[in-house]
RNA sequence: GGCCCCAUGGUCAAGUGGUUAAGACAUCGCCCUUUCACGGCGGUAACAGGAGUUCGAAUCUCCUUGGGGUCACCA
């Protein structure tokens, strides 16, 4: 809409097309065809690989028009020399060569009139002054017809480059026809779009330099066709969570609290838990904001926990253990006023010394009692700070309790 | 099948005649540590195969193998 090429709907151009495809038959780049379908089944039964130029050869430029203004049907025919080589440049690829008996005459304008992506994707690059062609590497060998045609106008051939797909595995490209993820799934999965996109320009291309790591903005930047790849490559969604996880990181805080908040709404802890505290402690545990309901699974699932969770070899501690510091703790804590972590990991620092045990093993009991996961998104005391003095409390007691 | 293209670790990838063949993800180990994660350090792991050319090939040539693309009145 509103630029200086148009029109840009391909049935609004169809007098260019045609313009011009009555002009490439005057130059004998092209000529009439009348073979019907049965006969063009026909020949290919016969196991012609391409048309045979028929209409070219018998049917007169005078005849042919003759013939058109009564009303019949026809096709435009690309006329490919019979012998020769046709050769271009890829930058990617260097020099791209095709026998042109191995191309067929393809149809440039279809019997309703409409131009074939063969014709069209010329007049309209060239018309609109395209100066480079970037595209899938499914047109690599189409190239060579196209640039015949440039040549019949005496037109400037654009630039190429064409690119190799990405791939779900070595023989699949990534599809969303056949169920990939695309990039809006992702998005829903919990990926930041520019971790996304970060990652999908590493694949097929590289800087100069080591960089992994690249906003939008180092990207066009660094950007360079020599950085190319001519192979295609496999998508790995473990190093785009890589990427995305440096992204969280490095996320403002309320950039990370507006993202992660209907996170928590879904798993109904408004009102309940302190988002901020949730955030602090998440931020930099996330790869993918979609991690979060599992990361917080032991707030709910707590009751049922298995109490072999208390046993830790390296710190030589196990559930008897347990069943005897905890009522200890238990009433260290109705002690302590502030459950603020820092002020509560001091306290309890101390008091593992003067119950003379381990810290690491204090902290351990502790935050098993506490969230009954044997991996948490904190430490024993942060937990806690999490959970309140009151829930805390509770919590502990309801474990020791089911140590018997 | 014809034609075109591609080929370095599990994955992404540097490398363009002389390198101990980078780096990243993943993986494994150690350190750090109130678990995990982060971070730090280190390990395992690659030139598809075969002939040439060359004093010397991951780099050049050819063949084989493997993979992809294309052979429409689709794009």
């Amino acid at each position: 809409v509103g630029g200086s090429y148009g029109p840009y709907i391909q049935s609004e151009r169809k007098d260019i097309y045609n313009y011009y495809a009555h002009k490439l038959v005057e130059t004998g780049a092209a000529y009439y065809c009348f073979c019907s379908k049965e006969r063009l089944a026909k020949l290919q039964e016969s196991g012609a690989a391409k048309y045979d130029k028929y209409c070219l050869h018998n049917v007169s430029l005078e005849e042919a028009k003759a013939r058109i203004a009564t009303g019949e049907p026809f096709v435009v025919r690309q006329n490919i020399p019979e012998s020769g080589v046709s050769t271009y440049t890829d930058l990617v690829f260097g020099e791209i060569s095709v026998d042109c008996k191995d191309l067929d005459d393809n149809i440039l304008l279809k019997s309703d009139g409409m131009p074939t992506y063969n014709f069209a994707n010329v007049i309209d690059d060239h018309l609109m002054n395209i100066t480079h062609v970037i595209r899938g590497v499914e047109y690599l060998s189409s190239t060579n017809k196209y640039n015949l045609i440039y040549d019949a106008f005496g037109w400037q051939r654009p630039q190429y480059i064409h690119l190799q797909p990405i791939m779900k595995d070595s023989a699949h490209k990534l599809s969303k026809r056949t169920g990939d993820a695309s990039f809006e799934d992702f998005i829903k999965k919990g990926y930041l779009s520019q971790a996304i996109v970060n990652y999908i320009a590493l694949l097929g291309w590289s800087p100069k330099d080591n960089r992994e790591k690249l906003s939008m903005q180092d990207l066009v930047e660094a950007f360079s066709i020599e950085g190319l790849s001519k192979s295609p490559s496999i998508f790995d969604e473990n190093k785009m969570r890589w990427l995305n996880s440096l992204y969280m990181k490095e996320l403002p805080k309320e950039e990370f609290a507006k993202l992660s908040k209907p996170y928590y709404d879904a798993l109904g802890l408004a009102g309940k838990y302190d988002y901020e505290l949730l955030d602090k402690l998440l931020q930099s545990r996330l790869e993918i904001l979609s991690e979060i309901p599992e990361k917080l699974k032991f707030l709910d699932e707590f009751d049922n926990f298995d109490l072999s969770l208390f046993e830790n070899k390296k710190l030589k501690i196990d559930q008897s253990t347990a069943k005897e510091v905890l009522p200890k703790l238990l009433k260290r804590l109705e002690e302590i006023p502030s459950f603020e972590n820092a002020v509560l990991f001091e306290n309890l620092k101390q008091f593992a010394q003067e119950i003379n045990i381990k810290s690491a093993a204090l902290f351990w009991i502790m935050r098993i009692a506490l969230t009954g996961a044997e991996v948490t998104p904190g430490g024993a005391t942060e937990m806690a700070e999490l959970f309140g003095k009151e829930r805390s409390l509770e919590r502990i007691k309801t474990a020791y309790n089911r140590l018997g």
